[in-house]
DNA sequence: ATGAAAGCGCTAACAC
DNA sequence: GTGTTAGCGCTTTCAT
């Protein structure tokens, strides 16, 4: 009498369907849709049956908005990185769709481009979309955002640190091991003399890496002077501006580490610009690992941090926060590995090997 | 008296806040603060400044789940791409996040994956997610799939072809232009035996490509043999193998087009491990222009197909299927060019030259 | 086992 | 100009 129920309601997208279509064509109420598309036993197959036919037959699809509104969960995760455009992203974001997806959620993902202003916004979006919880893999995060956060107090997970709080769980890469190991490399290959290429030193993960650095040279009592030390930007440009600065150095340093692989990439391109070959005088290391490092000229030796162990265990840190059931509820860190991989942009340092040796290196020709 | 008013409604995440706090703190009605919220004018000014003062107070966030259920409009987008981890791909996300956003909309983001059960599962979901429209920026898309988004009659943008209906909208690659660029400059350059790697040729922007590259190749009356036409997979892995088959031909080619740049990338690599250098015996172009191309060794020539414009005729596209007073509601069709951007992996074809002129090319050492 | 009805947070008629 | 109220599509008591 009220509600027009022999057509379909109003001002609808034609072709959407909602649940009372059905309900209306299999003759039953819209309770016992909602019971039988839930799967609730209580349902009698019989009527199941002519339920997901009509339901078959109709097109219907139920309307998450609507489910999200009453059961006072979207089943929505937001996923921040710092920049999609940096391959590394990509790939874990890839990993983190998967398993979100397996589990039932759906991702919103930002990018912050390390911008206040635009992690701002991307805070206040995921918030109204009422997103089960967020992950900030940004490696570095402005303090004042983390508050924001935490004061709805939400499922979050962080990567390096965080504040302790209940619904805070935290993501500890283990920087110093893989660092660790790719010094040790070059320091074998002979390498005294290695510089390191950081991310912008306002970001965490940024100086934690630059740190395993410091501390992996002085283990092996090796001096790093002030110009070793320079502050890129995880980008290729910053990688080639910075080792266009290195190269200028009265004493060259003969190898670099880079605190990404991107930062790698452009310092690669930059010893090509110089030389107009493949570089191969000075040995250069990357971190990440992302896919596209084993295909560089020469192949990327680099600390792998895997995005597949970083991914899962976000989704499952932010499953334990969500769902107050979850087996490891209680759990507030996760251990991220990471460890060294080599392939051939690192090497001896030049002249540093009677000549019958070098000849043995693959990747020298000379 | 039904509902407990003076203490926010019960089974709520905590930190969340309804409209209903506001109006309590404000001591006006839900609908006054509605107004405010939506900035209708009919509010009166120190009312309104009162609604918002509370607004800040309790940190109100309008749920947006709310909204679209009323409204009957999410402000979402789905854009669904082949592969998050080509870096093309993030590239154009990032562009059409940027305007989506500007324009007060969510992007919802998929991959297929080239995989059609996860296309599917994308469709649906972002049926569910009640999505305004979707862009589907995929190269390539499988026939049912194309079915089952038309018939839910809703804004819907393809890439180069989609079929003619009144809420489909395509954005016409121009691949001609490009690809006709690349073969007249490796003419130019006295190239005669050029090869083509082609994307997978199930998808049409594959075939589209390879035709174009064809009828270029005609248009000069080079003859292009059966061996030198290879289908790749539009990834690293594929253009390696691709040039590890070419590189085994009795007539090897003086140069290979890509039908994009991951595929190039993988050339370039396994050209290198051949040579062991930087690959210059045979000229390779790309297309895509990604912002990694420039930093290859050598830099990769490549016909740029701009992901801005794309991104941009997309969000256009979509928004004048959506938003039915749209200047441009009528438009069904928007170009895309494409242009040959030339860097340092083309060059004449080896010992095709007078020494004095090899000597003169930037990229020839000997 | 099934239906009626309340209500999730919000907007839009409709009253006043 | 402001408040009251009816839904948007759905889940979930509460009756039956």
């Amino acid at each position: 009498m009220k509600t027009n129920k022999s057509k379909s309601s109003k001002r609808r997208r034609p072709g959407s369907v909602s649940i009372r279509d059905v309900a209306e064509r299999a003759g039953v109420s819209i309770a016992t849709v909602s019971r039988t598309v839930n799967r609730l036993p209580s349902v009698d197959p019989d009527l199941a049956q002519r339920v997901w036919k009509a339901i078959e037959e109709v097109g219907y699809l139920p309307n998450t908005q609507a489910r999200a509104l009453v059961s006072g969960r979207s089943h929505m995760l937001g996923l921040i990185v710092s920049e999609i455009t940096n391959p590394f992203f990509p790939e874990m974001v890839q990993e983190f769709e998967n398993l979100a997806v397996a589990q039932g959620y759906e991702v919103l993902i930002g990018s912050t481009n390390y911008e206040p202003e635009r992690t701002e916004s991307l805070i206040r979006r995921m918030l109204q979309r009422n997103v089960d919880g967020v992950a900030v893999m940004t490696f570095g995060i402005e303090e004042d955002l983390v508050q924001k956060l935490v004061e709805r107090e939400f499922p979050l997970v962080f990567i390096d640190q965080g504040p302790d709080l209940p619904n805070i769980r935290v993501l500890k890469v283990n920087y110093a091991e893989g660092i660790r190991q790719g010094v040790q490399h070059l320091a074998a290959l002979g390498h005294r003399e290695i510089a390191f290429i950081s991310g912008p030193l306002r970001l965490r993960s940024a100086v934690a890496r630059r740190d395993a650095f410091l501390k992996s040279m002085a283990e092996l009592g090796l001096k790093v002077p002030a110009e070793h030390l320079v502050e890129g930007t995880h980008t290729m440009e910053g990688g080639m501006a910075a080792m266009g600065s290195l190269v200028t150095l009265s004493k060259l340093p003969t190898a670099v580490m880079c605190s990404n692989d991107m930062t790698a990439i452009g310092v690669l391109h930059e010893l090509y610009r110089t030389t107009n070959g493949v570089p191969q005088d000075i040995s250069v290391v990357g971190f990440d690992d992302i896919h596209l490092a084993q295909f560089m000229l020469p192949p990327l030796t680099t600390v792998q941090m895997s995005c597949k162990a970083l991914a899962s265990a976000a989704i499952e840190a932010l499953r334990a926060g969500v769902e107050q059931d979850h087996p490891k509820a209680g759990c507030k860190e996760w251990e991220i590995p990471t460890q060294l991989v080599v392939r051939q942009s690192t090497s001896f340092p030049r002249g540093s090997l009677p000549a019958t040796l070098m000849a043995a290196t693959p990747d020298h020709k000379n």
